[in-house]
DNA sequence: GTTGCTGTTCAAGACCTCTTGAACTACGTT
DNA sequence: AACGTAGTTCAAGAGGTCTTGAACAGCAAC
């Protein structure tokens, strides 16, 4: 497993770590989240960014989350962006602003279908498409009956795994998220007032 | 995305390829399925082995296996010693044989209940003392309670994910496997005796 | 225009994980 | 015991991914 470490259990209240501004505790939630997104192959930063920003529950410039995290200003330009454009979070500038914040997304379903059915659905498309081609190829060749329907065999399987995740978006559309949106505050957001 | 390359669509029968000994179209099936094993975060030469041992349909080598797919001796050893700690592949040793060798596990769910909760049970509940762990910090320094309550919520989010991820096996295990185990041959696997 | 600030891009380097191959263990055979 | 083969271990290296920081672009204020 990755960077594992946990960043120092410094005792002092409103400790300024080595690196970034975060309070001891704020900075395990942080990092706890930002594990299990590493965990789930995405990059551990990207949840370290959303778990400050649900945390805080404002919107935040790019400069407050570089320090806050301790992050390069490249880095968080990087990361910001990406976790945008799969609505983990969202982009808003008020009338009187002029500086571009981020504010965490809180419909979970949202972001956790988005993820999935993305990441998910390209994998499952391109190992049917190879298994297909395999199979031609293996056919023209004359291969083992058996084998061939072996190959058949994992076809299906790539196509059940496939139906499967998307049962698994709607039992988990009851299971987790009729408790609706655990994530949103019944107390406003305070930056943006877009409503959706 | 790590190595997607195609091994080139060579279009001779049988070739011998420059690495490994499997004919064209076994690659692309050996290495369609070690992309997705990457993809999902385990070693892609983990998911190369199984989907060569359940082509062939029967127990082989380590040797054997080190050849098929162009891997060091010290790789082999590693690789499935892995794939077996996860009831992903079977070690065997027939009376009169004397090396060990290597079967495809066939049963799905064993093998994907095996490893989801194996792998998120350890982080759902690491992320959970962590966050349990900075509600205290949290309370003890008296921060505002819309954020504990948010904190609080992370924390329900977490035991939900749980929650479904149990569901989801449930219902994975109507959805795929219903169609019981699509990947067992009718006709058995040649090496092995034990039923179970 | 120039200054100052926010935000983006990307090559270079830091950092990690995986693979390799040699040394070593285990064990059966002679 | 000596030898040969199968299997394991692990340090070093190969091969990735992620982060950094400097250069650059856009924009508002002066």
């Amino acid at each position: 497993m990755k960077g594992y470490s946990r960043t120092a259990h410094d005792n002092d209240e409103e400790v300024l770590e080595g690196v970034g501004t975060l309070s001891a505790w704020e900075s395990l939630v942080v990092d706890a989240v930002g594990n299990v997104i590493d965990f789930w192959k995405f990059k551990r930063n990207q949840g370290r960014v959303w778990a400050l920003l649900y945390l805080r529950g404002r919107a935040m410039s790019a400069m407050e989350i570089q320090q806050a995290l301790g992050l390069s200003k490249g880095g968080v330009s990087m990361l910001v962006r990406e976790l945008e454009q799969w609505d983990v979070i969202r982009r808003v500038r008020a009338p009187r602003d002029e500086v571009w914040r981020y504010a965490a997304e809180t419909e979970l379903m949202k972001m956790i279908g988005r993820v999935i059915s993305e990441r998910e659905s390209g994998m499952v498309r391109s190992v049917c498409e190879d298994l297909e081609h395999a199979l031609e190829m293996a056919k023209k060749e004359g291969a083992d009956p058996i084998i061939l329907a072996r190959l058949r065999r994992m076809k299906t399987l790539a196509e059940l795994v496939d139906k499967a995740l998307g049962a698994f978006m709607q039992t988990a559309r009851f299971d987790v998220v009729n408790a609706v949106d655990v994530l949103l505050d019944p107390d406003r957001v305070t930056a943006p007032k877009r409503k959706r």
